[in-house]
DNA sequence: ATGGGACCTCTAGCGACTGGAGGTTCAAGC
DNA sequence: GCTTGAACCTCCAGTCGCTAGAGGTCCCAT
């Protein structure tokens, strides 16, 4: 019992890169380790469980903030998990921005998409829309509201 | 006919920043416009075309190389548009990724908020399934095919 | 003893901007 | 003509969550 394991075990058991774990060290979300002798990281059981809770919690898109916070709450179990509720359900409403920012973004598309029947780009409807700018600048909230956050 | 614009009146009438529509400059989207003597930026009608045409694509979620790629072929006209099409119908697709991504990642997390009851975070069960990493590291498919990004 | 893979640190880069510091120019009002 | 102050200029750093590479060291099996 008490053996340690190297980042690359850790790295394995988890599916979190050797690099990534180094980084998440650099950032002070998971602790750093004993080293052996030469320098090399030793881990233990407990930052087994701590990755992987970064990790599941990195799946289901938590950002990093939230992440931390919700490290922080699972460490002191006397707290109210209240918290934990509230960051869940931001994480939800987040979510649910994303998707019908989405979905109007895929059906504005399609249709422009769908427009142009083929042959040369001079006609070609697509780049009409694209290129026409009598719209002027979007000021409605759907738009406002999600920003540009990489879609 | 002809006056010139400022950066200022380019970023009211196209509603992008001043700052982005310099960068937009520095990184060959938007060419280099004339200049006062002072050194001020004066643009003409053509380049407020073009950043409308870009704003749109944005809009519409294009990446980087999809616009400079629709921008090349708005302004050769005799090409054929079929690169619209597929440059149009790739980006349907990728929306549609992340779709089926976030709506699953909902789904998992909407399970995980409810199931929690309040009290301490000791027994929350938020906390507990992150925790849970007996799941081993995550292969199917529709994790892997979007990958981490900024969900 | 040796080979080669795993590990170390440090730095830079990704995409698509954004913000700030520190300085210059422009246009309007007096 | 002069003053003000808003708008403009350039350059640099920071955002988020890693990822990749250079250049070197360590560990372990043969």
């Amino acid at each position: 019992m008490g053996q340690t394991l190297s980042i690359g075990d850790l790295a394995r058991a988890t599916g979190v890169k050797a690099t990534t774990i180094r980084w998440y060290e650099a950032e002070g979300l998971l602790p750093a380790p004993a080293r052996t002798e030469g320098g090399h990281r030793a881990y233990g059981e407990a930052h087994l469980g701590r990755l992987g809770f970064i990790r599941h919690a990195r799946e289901l898109g938590f950002p990093m903030p939230a992440i931390r916070e919700l490290l922080d709450l699972a460490s002191h179990p006397e707290r109210d998990c209240a918290t934990a509720h509230g960051v869940a359900t931001a994480q939800i409403a987040a979510i649910d921005a994303k998707l019908r920012r989405l979905q109007a973004l895929r059906g504005e598309l399609a249709r422009v998409a769908e427009a142009c029947g083929g042959g040369r780009a001079g006609e070609c409807l697509i780049l009409e829309v694209l290129a026409d700018h009598q719209h002027g600048h979007c000021t409605d909230p759907l738009h406002a509201e999600a920003g540009r956050e990489g879609v």
